[in-house]
RNA sequence: GCUGAAGUGGUGGAAUUGGUAGACACGCUGGACUUAAAAUCCAGUGGACAGUAAUGUCCGUACGGGUUCAAGUCCCGUCUUCAGUACCA
């Protein structure tokens, strides 16, 4: 009996595979290399569906394939297991993280295992692993003990600055890299005292401990960066988010924003990711321009309001100056008679919540401060305002407004009664402000009367610079990275409080292990849970952590209590996977010098703005300090798009216990309810005792069904999910069908980088290829194997090297689909020929092994061959069965056009004919300028001359 | 609003540098096998018109134009959908 029992195969082959460490990288070969990497899952409580393995099984199909090829391949796989998702599952099962965790993984790794991966199980990473987060603490304590130069666009060592300091102070630095901090000479530095040269260095350091202002997430009870914040609610729950001053450790990340720029452009990304991270990094480029305050009395001469602007051209049309309601200055210049009404609106601007305040948008709320400040060219009074309009966060937090070019300027203006000065010749800005910059001429405004935007901006910086009233300057929108979390799910940190000031644990004490706590539960009001913990103190004169209750003793100091986010571990983890278990680097210059870079990377786009942009970072850094070799970590990236799932609902009347069937829900007022999907079939049937089984508030509900008595059911595309009732399980595919026909499925559905629901109905179609695939390989009679040494016919060379070329195209190419079509089409097409020749079977299974490898292994073991088909080569491709030689016809093409035909040699005049006739043939088009190629269309040709 | 991607049968989707549009699969229809069903296999399947039939003709890739011997593909304009981003000065 031979029939294509998978079930049996695939465990047979996922077990010899597990046994002979098929798929074992070894760091060092004769072999190119070739790192393949997935973004490592989160593992959360409800398991993998359908839509997780996509990326994997490209990735794997992909690694497959090039160790076919012949490379070295590292295709390694971990857990993200720190972090936000993993704990709110712990919270929601009332269970510590680190045990949900633990069976987490092992759920996951059943699952995977599964589907048959080529993962090199040897190396896998878990960020919660002490033995890992020791080196991520590692990574922070060298991003603490470094600074960033911005006239070498550089990291160095902070050893290096504080020579400086001490030789020359911080006044040369200030002019060379435009910082904003008050100078000081050598003499002044060597004389502040340590801590005062602690809290300078904080200003410099990679990452370092400031008060700012947060998204603070009282419902999640922690800060959370940008990335995470979604439409103003936090990604995680969507709870709201709200402003609010903390100290925290951040990640100078926005120092970087030129490099990852650049960075861009040698990277293999699709265009769309790459736009997403220019437009978070939101480079502009224009002007500081400097706004002294107009004071009679000369109280303030010294006050000047920086703004920044990208249309210095525009400068003579400033009729106002609008600060964000948190401008430092605010308070400093409001006139007497103007401080309750500011003071109001500032206090409710600052209650306002994220998403209250984007909501707002078209509500236009500002104050006038009762100042005035000087134009730095005009010397005409300029009235200070305050709207909320302005960021405070981007740019200096005040802008010059030019109500005649600017939409938002010219909207406030307006409702405030502000005047409009009109400097752009012959626009009429009645209606709205005229914010193109080209291709008009600038008027009203002095020197600049005659010019484009181009020119006058050059003069009016130039202008600005001579009176060092502004300059040339670029901004970004990048902010520095909120790196601390009030949670306890994460990586503590390596610091340590000494008179308030944060210290590193010195490298040779970590990991710093997170304590086992009891009440891991976040807090609303922010007091972090390791607060709570009663042994979490250190000890500097034996290095250790010991009893919170020795705290004040003179050598033993409080701990930091943040942890930190999600992003820590998942930064560096691809170098990790070179050098798993070294013990002494966090991986080895040997390994990484082997290595390199990832050189494919699978995985979803919505880590554009997170995940993908903090890595770079990161390794921008560490190659800075000479900890990597490579400044880019992923060289070629994919995003593949999300499975979805087909939820099913029913309706029932509304205000009734009445079910309604789909057809005649028209005109009823009905409400629609999540079924779960196992409860339908294909022909969107409801089993309605199951349905009433499960739902026991509608036993006793009429239900309206068809004439035949059936009751349908309405479907609807959403994101897979268990709230929803559309989860698949790949288990349960695995199951009824095999991993091999779930593999090929998958890459069925559709191309891979493009979202698509999920529909168990097609996969009959892939299903039954395999089963041909199988019968390939056995007698019609008697079931045994039936493969013979006999030659190939030219129709069998001619199928499987037609096949070899598309599926090595469409691994390429990543066009996965379409392969899948290629192999169903040989496989038709040899089943016609009766092809049972081993020299085209054999070829056939190895292209077919990456996607179906279980198949493949037991029908290559079957032709008798004793190793595992991955060590196979690919079959290559020979274009000489598909193509002849040719010599040139001229021809005509309907009597007019004439053609050269490229035809093989010595054929008569009637097969070229029927070449003609019946074939593609590529002809060269003579009569046009240039030649071009044409595709003749049988049945057309009228002459042909030899 | 801005940026990016896309719009092809009943459905998912194929179509090298412009060259027989709808591969492959699902679904549907018919047939074979079967007591029957399932499974399996075979055939048909974009639309309209003509023909007993083989077949032929015309129309068809969101819409309107254009370039070309030839356009799903290139150019201009319009509409729609999806995704990202959003008071960024």
């Amino acid at each position: 009996m031979s029939n294509y029992h998978f079930n049996e195969i695939e465990a047979k082959w996922q077990k010899y595979w597990e046994e002979n460490q098929t798929f074992k990288a070894e760091n060092f070969s004769e072999k190119p290399k070739y790192y393949v990497l997935d973004m490592f899952p989160y593992p959360s409580g409800a398991g993998l569906h359908v839509g997780h393995p996509l990326g994997y099984i490209a990735s794997d199909i992909y690694a497959r394939y090039k160790r076919h090829q012949g490379y070295n391949v590292l295709h390694p796989q971990g857990y993200d297991s720190f972090g936000l998702p993993a704990e709110q599952y712990a919270i929601q099962t009332g269970q510590h993280p680190a045990k949900t965790t633990t069976e987490n993984i092992k759920r996951y790794r059943e699952q995977l295992d599964k589907i048959g991966f080529s993962f090199d199980w040897s190396r896998e990473v878990r960020t919660s692993d002490p033995e890992y987060y020791k080196w991520t603490q590692w990574i922070f304590i060298q991003l603490f003990e470094s600074w960033y130069c911005k006239l070498h666009e550089q990291s160095f060592p902070i050893s290096d600055l504080i020579g400086v300091f001490g030789k020359e102070g911080n006044i040369g630095l200030n002019a060379k890299c435009g910082n904003e901090l008050p100078d000081f000479s050598a003499a002044m530095w060597n004389s502040f005292s340590e801590e005062k040269k602690q809290k300078i260095l904080l200003n410099y350091r990679l990452t370092y401990l400031a008060e700012t202002e947060v998204n603070w997430c009282p419902k999640l009870g922690t800060v959370l960066a940008n990335d995470e914040i979604v439409n103003g609610v936090s990604e995680r729950g969507g709870f709201p988010v709200i402003k609010k001053k903390m100290t925290q450790w951040s990640m100078r990340i926005s120092v970087f924003g030129e490099r990852l720029l650049k960075g861009l452009e040698t990277l293999d990304w699709s265009e769309s990711l790459k736009e997403t991270q220019r437009n978070w990094i939101g480079k502009s480029v224009g002007a500081s321009v400097e706004f002294r305050l107009l004071d009679e009395k000369k109280e303030f001469k010294s006050i000047a309001i920086k703004t920044f602007t990208t249309r210095p051209d525009t400068i003579f049309g400033v009729t106002f100056l609008t600060l964000a309601p948190e401008h430092e200055l605010v308070d400093r210049i409001t006139t007497i008679d103007q401080r309750i009404e500011v003071g109001e609106y500032v206090t409710v601007s600052a209650k306002k919540t994220e998403r209250e305040r984007m909501a707002d948008v078209k509500n236009i709320t500002g104050v006038f401060t009762g100042a005035y400040a000087k134009h730095p060219i005009t010397k005409e009074p300029i009235p200070i305002w305050i709207g909320d309009y302005v960021l405070a966060g981007y740019g200096t937090g005040a802008v010059m407004a030019v109500p005649c070019g600017d939409q938002r300027d010219y909207d406030f203006a307006k409702h405030f009664g502000i005047p409009i000065k009109n400097i752009f010749e012959g626009i009429d800005i009645s209606e709205k402000a005229h914010s193109e910059k080209e291709g008009t001429i600038i008027v009203n405004s002095d020197f600049i009367n005659g010019l484009s935007y181009k020119e006058a901006t050059d003069k009016v910086i130039e202008k600005l610079e001579k009176k060092h009233r502004g300059a040339k300057e670029i901004n970004y929108r990048l902010r520095d990275a909120v790196f601390s979390r009030q949670r306890y799910w994460g990586e503590p940190f390596p610091v340590y409080y000494k008179d308030g000031l944060p210290q590193m644990i010195a490298a040779k004490h970590l990991p710093i292990r997170l304590p086992e706590i009891e009440k891991y539960l976040p807090t609303e009001t922010g007091e972090p849970p390791l607060g709570r913990a009663d042994v979490w103190a250190w000890d500097t004169n034996n290095n250790k952590i010991v009893s919170n209750e020795h705290i004040d003793n003179i050598i033993i100091f409080p701990l930091e209590l943040n942890t930190m986010p999600g992003w820590a571990g998942s930064s560096w983890y691809m170098f990790r996977y070179m050098d798993a278990l070294n013990k002494e680097e966090f991986v080895s210059k040997e390994a990484m010098d082997y290595w390199e870079n990832v050189d494919l990377y699978i995985g979803g786009s919505e880590h554009a703005t997170g995940h993908l942009l903090y890595s770079r970072f990161w390794v921008k850094f560490l190659k800075d300090r000479g900890f990597l070799s490579i400044d880019e970590p992923f060289k070629k990236l994919i995003n593949q798009g999300m499975i979805l799932g087909e939820s099913a609902f029913v309706h029932r009347v509304e205000g009734e216990n009445k079910l309604v069937t789909s057809r005649q829900i028209e005109g009823l007022n009905t409400q629609s309810i999540h079924v779960d999907i196992s409860f339908v079939n294909t022909s969107n049937e409801l089993d309605i005792e199951a349905f009433k089984n499960w739902r026991p508030e509608y036993k006793d509900a009429e239900f309206i069904t068809e004439e035949d008595g059936t009751f349908k059911v309405s479907r609807e595309v959403e994101k897979m999910s268990k709230s929803k009732y559309n989860v698949v399980n790949p288990d349960d595919i695995c199951t009824q069908y095999g991993a091999d026909t779930l593999r090929m499925y998958e890459m069925f559905l559709g191309p891979l980088e493009q979202a698509k629901p999920w529909s168990t109905a097609g996969i009959t179609g892939v299903h039954s290829f395999l089963k041909k695939m199988w019968r390939l390989f056995h007698s019609g009679v008697d079931e045994s194997l039936f493969v013979t040494d006999k030659p190939a016919s030219k129709d069998n060379l001619k199928t499987l090297h037609k096949t070899i070329k598309k599926v090595i195209e469409d691994i390429e190419n990543f066009s996965f689909n379409t392969s899948v079509s290629t192999f169903m089409i040989a496989v038709n097409e040899l089943s016609t020929q009766k092809c049972n020749s081993k020299e085209i079977l054999a070829p056939l299974l190895v292209l077919l092994s990456p996607y179906a490898p279980h198949i493949s292994e037991e029908l290559w073991s079957k032709l008798g061959n004793k190793e595992s088909i991955s060590t196979a080569s690919f079959p290559k491709f020979k274009e000489n069965f598909l193509l002849e030689e040719v010599k040139k016809y001229p021809i005509s093409f309907n009597g007019k056009m004439r053609f050269t035909l490229e035809l093989p040699l010595d054929l008569s005049k009637d097969e070229i004919e029927s070449v003609v006739m019946s074939h593609e043939k590529t002809i060269h088009y003579l009569e046009g300028r240039t030649p071009k190629k044409v595709i003749i269309v049988p049945g057309k040709i009228v002459n042909i001359v030899a």
